[in-house]
DNA sequence: CGATATTTTGATCGGTCTCAATTTGAGTGG
DNA sequence: CCACTCAAATTGAGACCGATCAAAATATCG
C-alpha cells in the first residue's frame, strides 16, 4: 500500500477529488492519506463485519459485493466498476455490512472516513457529487430489487447478462469472468437452475459459451432483451458514471 | 397546498434544514418554496414516470414506494416513514423512477429540487447529513435484496412483521393497515401466500389476527424472530432516523 | 340489508431446488 | 505429452414450495 501523493494523474480518488475541489491546495494534506493498492480476482478488499475505517474507490476492475445470513446463506448485492465507491455505507457506522471481494484484476484507491468527512465539509460541491453517486446507487438497488421480486429464472438471467454489457451497442463481449455460482449468489437462484438456462440460451443461439465455461458472448441482444420481461432499466450491476 | 413559512415547530423539512442551518438566515428566502400537504390513504404522491422536480420529507405516516413493470407486475420497494426522504433519487433525473402512495394518513414537506441544491451547496453540514441518510437507506435496500434473495415465504413475512414494530421492544401492535396484497408485493410473493402463511402463525397464537384483517398485533415475538432465518437486521423497511 | 372488496381456504400445477452422476477443463508432475 | 487430480459445469430424476385457479367466508360501506 502506497501513497498517492505523486500520482495525480492516474488516481481515480485523487482525481475526483481534485476535479470538485476549487481550491485546489485543500486537499494536499491529505494525500499522504490516500493510498493505492492493487487485488488479485478472488482477493478479499474486506468481509462483512470487519471494522469500517476507509472508504474505497474502484479504478479498474470488478468487485462483487455480498452479504450473508448466519447460516451461510449467501447474496450478491451488485458488481463494483471503475468510478464507483465501495464501503460507502460504513461512514457512520462501525462495521462493513458486506464482503467485497475482486473478481477481476483490480486497482482502488482509499481514504479514512474521517478525511472524507473533512473534505466534504470544506467542499460542499463535492458532497453534492457523493449526493448524486449514492442516488444512483439506489436506483441501481432498486432494480434490483424488482428483478429479484418479479422475475423468472430466465428473466432474471437474461437481464443480468444485459447489464453486464459495456455501454457501446455494438459490444458482444461480457468482460468479466462470473462462475455459475457468482451468478447464482446475486440472482437467488441455484448454480444448476443459471446454468441450465445459460445452456438453454446456448442451444437457442442466444448467447455462445466458451468452452472456458466463464468468459460469454452475446449473440442475439434482441432475443435476450425479449426475454428479460421488459425489465428496462438496466439491471443496476452496470451503468458507469 | 399552503406555504410552510409560519410553522418552523411542526414542520420537519424546515427543522431539519434549519438545524443544520448554522446561519439560519439563509434559509429564510426559500421558505416560501417549501409546501407542506397532507394526504389521505390510497392517495398518490406522484407515479413512477411522473416528471420530477420535488423532493419530499415525510412528517408523519407511512407511505408505499413501487416500481413496476410494463406488463403490470408491480414490485413493492420499501415503506416510507417519518423523517425519511422520498423522491430524492430524481434529484439528477428528470422522471420518478417509483410510485409513492399513501398507507396512512400522511403529512408530507416538500421543495424543488433546485432549491435542495442551492442549500446544500451553501450548507456542507446539510450535505454530509444527506449523505448520511443515503447511506442508511443504501443499508436498507441491501437488506431487502439479501431477503428476497435467501429467505422463503415464511422467513420474508416474519422479517416483515418484525421490521414493521416501533423500536420500543414492548410493543406488539403493528401501526399501519397493509392489505395482504400489499404485503405480498413488498414480498415478492403472492397474497395467498401470505395469507396462508399468516394464518399459520396466527393458529400457532405467534402473532394475533383481528377480525378487521390488517391491523396486527405481535404475540410471542421470541418465536416470530426464530423464524426469520436470522435475517437479524431489521429487515430496512423501519427503523426511525 | 344488499353490493362489493378482501381474506381465507382448498386443489392442482409448475418452476425451481435438491441430490446425484457425469462431463469438461485447468493445473501438476511424471 | 500424458496420466492424475481437483474444481467447475452440465445434465438428469424426483421432491417440494409457492403460484395459479376456484370457491367460500368475512368485512366494509352505502
Amino acid at each position: 500500500m502506497k501513497s498517492c501523493a505523486g500520482c495525480h494523474e492516474k488516481c481515480l480518488l485523487c482525481e475526483t477529488l481534485l476535479c470538485s475541489c476549487h481550491p485546489t491546495h485543500q486537499l494536499r494534506p491529505l494525500q499522504g492519506s490516500i493510498h493505492k493498492k492493487t487485488y488479485k480476482p478472488k482477493e478479499i478488499l474486506f468481509h462483512e463485519g470487519d471494522p469500517a475505517n476507509r472508504l474505497f474507490l474502484l479504478s479498474s476492475g470488478y468487485v462483487k459485493l455480498s452479504t450473508a445470513l448466519p447460516d451461510g446463506r449467501n447474496q450478491g448485492l451488485r458488481l463494483g466498476m471503475a468510478r464507483q465507491f465501495i464501503g460507502f455505507e460504513g461512514l457512520n457506522e462501525t462495521c462493513y455490512s458486506y464482503t467485497a471481494e475482486a473478481v477481476t484484476p483490480v486497482e482502488v484507491c482509499s481514504l479514512p472516513y474521517k478525511d472524507m468527512l473533512r473534505i466534504m465539509e470544506q467542499n460542499a460541491h463535492l458532497a453534492i457529487a457523493v449526493v448524486d453517486a449514492l442516488n444512483r446507487e439506489l436506483q441501481r438497488s432498486n432494480a434490483v430489487i424488482r428483478n429479484l421480486g418479479l422475475l423468472n429464472s430466465t428473466e432474471r438471467v437474461a437481464s443480468l447478462l444485459l447489464s453486464l454489457l459495456p455501454p457501446p451497442v455494438h459490444c458482444q463481449d461480457i468482460p468479466l469472468p462470473l462462475t455459475r455460482t457468482d451468478m447464482a449468489e446475486m440472482l437467488g437462484l441455484t448454480l444448476e437452475t443459471v446454468s441450465r438456462v445459460l445452456s438453454r440460451m446456448s442451444r437457442e443461439d442466444i448467447i455462445h459459451l466458451p468452452p472456458n465455461g466463464r468468459q460469454m458472448r452475446i449473440i442475439d441482444r434482441a432475443r435476450l432483451a425479449a426475454l428479460t420481461g421488459g425489465a428496462t432499466a438496466p439491471l443496476a450491476y452496470a451503468v458507469g458514471a
